[in-house]
DNA sequence: GGTTGCTGTGAAACCGGTTTCAGGGTAGCA
DNA sequence: TGCTACCCTGAAACCGGTTTCACAGCAACC
């Protein structure tokens, strides 16, 4: 059984299509008459308006498109959680494809997402540079979240990474410490640069030299807090505090110096990056940056709304906050070192 | 400047609409001269074809409607990614709606994507009835991830609750534990019921009486382990092991035992249940019940395509998991007492 | 040479809505 | 009574593709 299509609802009713069209979008005054026996059928045949004709007759499909990296990194989950949220009951649904973190994966995506003639495109992090974004998707209205653009006619929902990690590192610095390693995100990844850079102006403002030894690579996992770990003590260099590039590498951070007796905070001080849902419950809690993952994601869409409806949005720039939890003690410098094992 | 259509290539290719599609679909041989016409005509002016009208015209929209509900709980998302990975270059775009585990919201969502004429239904978790469900849907290949839907039409594609908890429980008791505290997940949940269900059923199987002292309520909420082992604590009901109805409150849980000097597991062993990202990094890490969320989310998006291409998919149980770490000890039984606090 | 069969192509119908346009009916006004 | 104005309404065009159908052109066969 087909569905019932608007000229069945105008049979029913014994009026024409048209009308039916008026009825169903209030879009012309009908004879009340009329008008009940259009509601009537309508409901007698179940009548389901189908989007996709629509869309082609009104050029718009009331769709938005998300490109999304999945990395499976709490932080951009969270957003695209966000952006579902934020469209919610506005009549847009989200069409969601993924760029996997490369470069024509992303074009590709993008492709069809035009193909759709999605009324927007909403950019979660990627990998494209703005230029040639613009080649692309012209003048499509556009949101990019979780990335700083360059072109700025695209507008972007970003916070600022250096800062952040600037805000970390001093407020180690404040609690007394010196000996601050970092256990870097992804090498290529702007917001893992960024961090680092914040890392580096809090030490030199401090008139700390930075100490190539206390800088680990990492990836933003878990695990990679861990290697971090091992590598930093094996290497026999004191250190106190560890900034992590995010909460997973904090996670692992955490668990191996748990692994080598170290004790948090007492030994070691530790402060990551996200505030995901699970830093509050890390025993100890963990100190972090807060990034407002799912509310960037909704106030992207919501940006991305007023933008399609001619609304000339400003991006405000979001602010990071430091949480203040219990992973982070004051040290003493008594003595200058941390060999103070229990 | 509008998109090019079909007619445009058409003109500059001086063929007609038809020859551009053919050409384009393959659907026919057409002359190699006007086949390369087509071609660089299509290049030349950047042809986009416009989903929306092939869907229209071919009665298949290459979508598909996601059912989720955003409660933000780490295993819901997960399946939502693994959907979204699972369609990815399969030519299907899913199409996500929230329904905020209400059931009039969920009626609506999906009708929305009814209106969008998706081309098959992926529910994630919810809360609408079986019956209703196939009055709403009718034949629409529908496949329901995370939940047992009692009418077997439609497919579902979950993992045993009431095994997990079993298992969960029994490996407790076989380490010796036989005050064993449950925190409940929500109430009406049928997951939390059935783990429940497998709580008890190990617990009688041992011949052990279930205390009533022992069962927390929760809601799957770090918060939720907080406030289970407050009240137990409160209770001075002697407890050695606890099986938390998720590992969010597992977390909550073993932050809770840190507070109260409780050391885990010496003092308190803990078991969770989905296996998240994070369980892993637990200090220590979180002895639980694997669910496969994401790989559900995966194969069930490939078991809907299956149904869409209308091969009878046959949904095979899933296995949960037990995964063996380090938060759960050997308890002897010399003394009865629980009360070796440091 | 005429019939049959096959290949390639364009005109036109179709998918299911929206919107324009023209016309019929009625009311208002001189 | 005649003219204009306004309100409803249906026919038809349109959105941009796909697919049916009819037919032209040509090779093969008797």
């Amino acid at each position: 059984m087909k569905e019932a299509t608007i000229q069945d609802v105008a049979n029913q009713a014994k009026v024409s299509k048209a009308t039916v069209s008026r009825v169903l979008n209030g879009t012309a005054t009908v004879h009340p008459d009329k008008r009940r026996a259009v509601l009537e059928a309508a409901a007698r045949v179940g009548f389901e308006p189908n989007a996709l004709a629509r869309s082609l007759a009104r050029g718009r499909s009331m769709t938005i498109g998300v490109l999304t990296q999945l990395i499976g990194s709490p932080f951009y989950d969270a957003i695209s959680q966000g952006v579902i949220a934020g469209l919610g009951g506005t009549g847009y649904s989200p069409i969601f494809v993924d760029g996997q973190w490369e470069r024509r994966a992303e074009v590709t995506a993008i492709r069809a997402l035009l193909g759709r003639r999605v009324d927007g495109l909403l950019l979660v992090g990627g990998d494209v540079p703005g230029d040639e974004l613009r080649g692309i998707c012209g003048k499509l209205p556009t949101v990019v979240v979780g990335r700083e653009l360059p072109a700025e006619e695209h507008h972007c929902l970003f916070i600022d990474n250096v800062d952040g990690g600037y805000r970390a590192t001093r407020h180690l610095i404040e609690f007394g410490h010196r000996e601050i390693a970092i256990i870097r995100g992804l090498g290529h990844h702007q917001d893992a640069i960024d961090r680092f850079a914040g890392y580096e102006k809090a030490l030199s403002e401090a008139g700390i030299e930075l100490d190539p030894e206390l800088v680990l690579d990492g990836d933003f996992s878990a695990e990679s807090g861990v290697r971090g770990i091992e590598e930093l003590m094996s290497s026999n260099r004191r250190f106190s505090a560890v900034f992590a590039a995010n909460d997973m590498t904090a996670f692992g951070a955490r668990l191996a110096l748990h692994r080598r007796g170290k004790r948090v905070p007492e030994d070691v001080s530790i402060v990551g990056f996200d505030d995901q849902a699970e830093a509050a419950f890390m025993t100890p809690p963990l100190t972090t940056i807060r990034q407002p993952a799912r509310e960037m994601g909704a106030q992207a869409s919501q940006a991305l709304l007023a933008l399609i409806g001619g609304t000339p949005f400003e991006a405000l720039p979001l602010d990071t906050e430091l949480m203040v939890r219990e992973s982070v003690a004051r040290r003493d410098h008594r003595d200058g070192g941390s060999e103070s094992d229990r």
